[in-house]
DNA sequence: GCCGTTCATTTGAAAGAATCAAAAGAAGGA
DNA sequence: TCCTTCTTTTGATTCTTTCAAATGAACGGC
């Protein structure tokens, strides 16, 4: 299991090589579906006084380069991945928010193809399926979901 | 072009009928995808004291009981209409947030099974095409979209 | 190796969508 | 018509995300 090489990234991307960069980086590498928080947290245990606010400022810059992608799927707080361009899709549960990958269903990416596109210029198709996770199943009426939020 | 029964609706659902959830759902007919502040809006035109809670309200009763479908689109306010069931996606506006509706491109539902479920119980696939409608395409530069949160 | 410009980070505040809670009001069956 | 139950209102609050100004660090030139 190779690890990134984070500064590397970075530098190709034209960013400077920060700690927090670095760290958001690695704590994406290690969770992949991660909320804003939960990579704040992660982050915190190595820097803790990275701010939340920073961790926003840098998801929002490797998002912006194409080094990260943000899901956001329904009302749950948006996720991040490092995973990009490979045209996969999500699975959604609907009670906790936890998310899997699943690759491009029907192939290459015939699915970037709607029939009649209303004048759109259709940049990105993205296929998001909803429905409860094996935890979620088995537990359904408990109150609060243990994993949420991760 | 035949209108909406919006009494016979609510009674079927089990829902009391009551001004202000005939209003919601009849400005859900006539503004397909609009938010919940649009439908306030058009609400209040006919019923000026009906408050933007009890559209959330009346918004939640009719997807609870699967009258209403909401949508909602990544950093965009969620959107809300009334055809349901029919499996069909949106086209949605990177800029203004416009949606528009498409037919389900691959035929029946096919599109509503991945390979790989990873335990999920899946309960409903949605496809979002991401774009620019024909407006934003000519007025790229512009600051503020005027049809954006409609 | 130091310095200065430019970019990052922090701090504190604020916006915006959506939800919660308690009290007042209407729907609809007896 | 009355009573119970469901709706609506009012007002406040949560939660995620963004804005802005001031401090601090990265890195390319000297």
């Amino acid at each position: 299991m190779r690890s990134i090489d984070a500064p590397a990234m970075l530098r190709e991307a034209g960013l400077r090589v920060t700690e927090p960069r670095r760290a958001v980086l690695e704590a994406l590498e290690g969770l992949p579906h991660a909320s804003a928080d939960a990579v704040h947290a992660r982050v915190s245990r190595r820097l803790p006084d990275v701010s939340l606010q920073t961790v926003y400022n840098v998801l929002h810059d490797l998002t912006g380069r194409g080094i990260a992608r943000s899901i956001e799927p329904g009302d749950h707080p948006a996720r991040y991945e490092l995973r990009v361009g490979d045209n996969h899709h999500h699975l959604v549960c609907t009670r906790c928010g936890v998310i899997a990958d699943v690759d491009c269903v029907v192939g290459q990416a015939p699915c970037l193809t709607p029939d009649d596109d209303h004048g759109f210029a259709v940049a990105e198709a993205e296929v998001t399926f909803w429905g409860l996770c094996g935890a979620c199943q088995s537990v359904e009426s408990l109150p609060s979901p243990a994993h949420a939020r991760l």
